[in-house]
DNA sequence: ATAAGTCTAATGGTTCAACCATTCGAACCG
DNA sequence: CGGTTCGAATGGTTGAACCATTAGACTTAT
């Protein structure tokens, strides 16, 4: 019926109005609010008090300082980041256990795969058979794991993506931020495994082309089935 | 290979050091941090600097501030809302349409259908049963939506807790607080409507109470195909 | 004696003025 | 022309002061 009360606080007035006007779009990522001299002028309130405005801004990932001639605070568009570090906070506070990520991004990730094959153009099975080819390369030239690993992650959200959905994407993201701290400690990066790795990304892409959303759900599935090994 | 170069701000380190102390346990929640004039004095700033600190430990929902005398930063336990914060400003700024919104909380909550039947104990089941109870007896005594919606509410939480992945309680929650925003406004109130949706859960609740998964899981996506038209 | 009002001190909220640190660009050499 | 120096813009930090809110102790009136 009622909520608590809680005392009004200048700061917060002014992140609210700086975030309205970045939400309505009235300033654009890449454009910058004016300097702290002026903007305490306009809210008529003290630069610490602005200055705090600005911090819970920028921990929100609305805004990025720069410093010197020139600086300010810029305007970012909203990034995955906002989602991931919101997860991250909670994995690492409620010490989630790797195979619970492991379960959730499964359900997130074969349903990704499913919608993909569903709605994948065929631009975006180009994109996709770019990326294998990135991984591919990387394996016969012997370019380290690293470099593998990447066109991984990138054939993956480049999947979340092609559902054209921004939820997966971005959930997946904050998924896979945070599920990689504890691959990279004790995945194989042995050749073999990943040429065997790399046979289920490749598995997945031909389902995809295909269209056969049950047999990429089944694909993803398989793979995530052998990494959670 | 490189990564760009960050000047180093004084109050992002006592954010570190704070946020650390707390994700390490070593301030439960619950536990007030000293007031912050001593805090100054133990990090040697100023107190504008510590106060920037604190705004973003409180934007980040790790404590929150209290006023007056015995006042101070209290160090609260992770909820689901620092998740929902950052996926709401997510929704907002991207404009997810609500299709997109049920898309995936459909995977989400089906899956969370199915884990439920696979683990829920007798205890759980005793739960369900009771909230549904709650919902019918809103029905019966017509005591406004408001209170149906809240036990309907209270049921999905609860599923999604017997899954016994927080990971799942917490994207659902996140996503169920910003969906509902939409729900709001055109959902029908009539109550012959609410006890078709009454019907739609107790089908679930049975079929997690038999262990059913596939009819778990199918009895949810019935029920949110109904809401989605 | 008890209930109501009042005072006091602790603590966060805000302000102001000053100075430091970083950065960009212009002016100035060599 | 290329490198150097300098100055100004702008964020980062400091210190001291005062305001606002609150809990608890104290006082007072019935």
């Amino acid at each position: 019926m009622f909520t608590a009360v809680k005392p009004n606080r200048i700061f917060q007035d002014i992140v609210d109005q700086i975030q309205d006007a970045i939400l309505r779009g009235q300033i654009a990522p890449g454009e910058k609010l004016p300097p702290e001299r002026e903007l305490k002028e306009m809210f008529s309130v003290s630069r610490g008090t602005l200055r705090e405005a600005l911090r819970v801004l920028e921990q929100k990932g609305l805004i990025e300082i720069q410093l010197g001639v020139g600086g300010g605070a810029v305007v970012q568009a909203v990034t995955p980041e906002i989602v991931a570090d919101g997860l991250s906070l909670m994995i690492r506070s409620l010490d989630i256990p790797l195979a619970h990520l492991q379960e959730f991004r499964t359900v997130i990730e074969t349903n990704i795969a499913r919608l993909a094959a569903k709605r994948a153009t065929p631009e975006n099975i180009e994109e996709l058979r770019a990326i294998l080819q990135e991984g591919m390369d990387a394996l016969d030239q012997h370019a380290g794991w690293e470099a593998y690993v990447a066109a991984d992650a990138k054939l993956h959200m480049t999947l979340s993506r092609i559902t054209g959905n921004a939820v997966y994407e971005y959930i997946q993201t904050g998924i896979h931020e945070n599920i990689n701290r504890y691959y990279a400690e004790f995945l194989e990066h042995e050749e073999s495994v990943l040429r065997e790795h790399y046979g289920d990304l490749k598995a997945i892409v031909d389902a995809v082309e295909s269209g056969n959303e049950d047999e990429a759900y089944a694909a993803m599935q398989a793979h995530l089935r052998r990494l959670g090994d």
